[in-house]
DNA sequence: TATTACATTGTAATCATTACAGATTAGGTA
DNA sequence: TACCTAATCTGTAATGATTACAATGTAATA
């Protein structure tokens, strides 16, 4: 288990080494599906039975404020976290609900609006049916 | 007032007419600052007491789902609603909250990925802070 | 190890949105 | 014009994600 390596993320970003903050930190680093808040609890409250949501959004929040997770708001009702340096792009399917990276070179980030705006972030997503429910294999 | 504006545009998408879609959608055309569903609802029950906000949500429901207005969930805990048919994109101002209509030519949207994935629809957004803010004029 | 500020936990509150059932109405027809 | 019917509107209650808060626990430092 990789626990060094979260605690040296954590360190790093001059944040408190917790289990509860190496444990989701672990999970989204491992499982890039742009989980929600409740899926990571749900998921590692198997392991750690006293582990609560309110845990959960706390460490995402932090995680986020220090900018090592980007908050994805592109399906509406809930919030997705995303873990991962690179820049991408992502893509909703409407057909299944899933989120996936796509990786698109040509995509204009310097293209700034010219109005005076200080531009910070850059987002873009697409949404679309992906290539298994085109295939007849998803929802 | 442009009563038979909005009746024609409900009409000639195969809407009913009610006086609520009428408001709502000359709110919307006449206020293009991507209102909240609260937004437009306090502001019409002022002239219609009897409004309900179900019916709101019902209206932006039915005009998102004819393709009149599209849904935006850039800013996290609402969604926002806007009317008007040319392309644009839209900038999230982190200091004041505002978000600004721009228009950048340039922006690849036929640089669609080919990874076998059916684009139906491109939304690109921007965070950072805006004209008025970096010149100390909003929040 | 003792201290202290910060983190975790669980419950309760909040807020946007949706479900639902009864009253009302738009649009077509006799 | 008066009527009919399906669709719409209204108000209340429910839902579900997120946040507030107070009590308890713990990481980091001396």
């Amino acid at each position: 288990m990789d626990t060094e390596k979260y605690t040296g993320i954590l360190r790093e970003n001059g944040m408190k080494v917790t289990p509860q903050r190496l444990e989701v930190l672990r999970f989204l680093d491992e499982n890039r599906i742009h989980p929600t808040a409740d899926d990571i609890y749900r998921t590692l409250k198997k392991d750690n039975p006293s582990l609560s949501k309110t845990t959960v959004y706390n460490v995402l929040d932090i995680l986020s404020k220090y900018g090592l997770v980007e908050v994805l708001t592109i399906s509406g009702t809930e919030s997705r976290y995303d873990y991962g340096s690179t820049r991408h792009q992502h893509f909703l399917c409407t057909s299944c609900g899933r989120i996936v990276d796509i990786h698109i070179k040509g995509l204009c980030m310097d293209c700034m609006p010219e109005k005076g705006h200080k531009v910070e972030e850059v987002h873009g997503y697409f949404k679309g049916t992906c290539r298994d429910c085109l295939k007849g294999i998803g929802g």
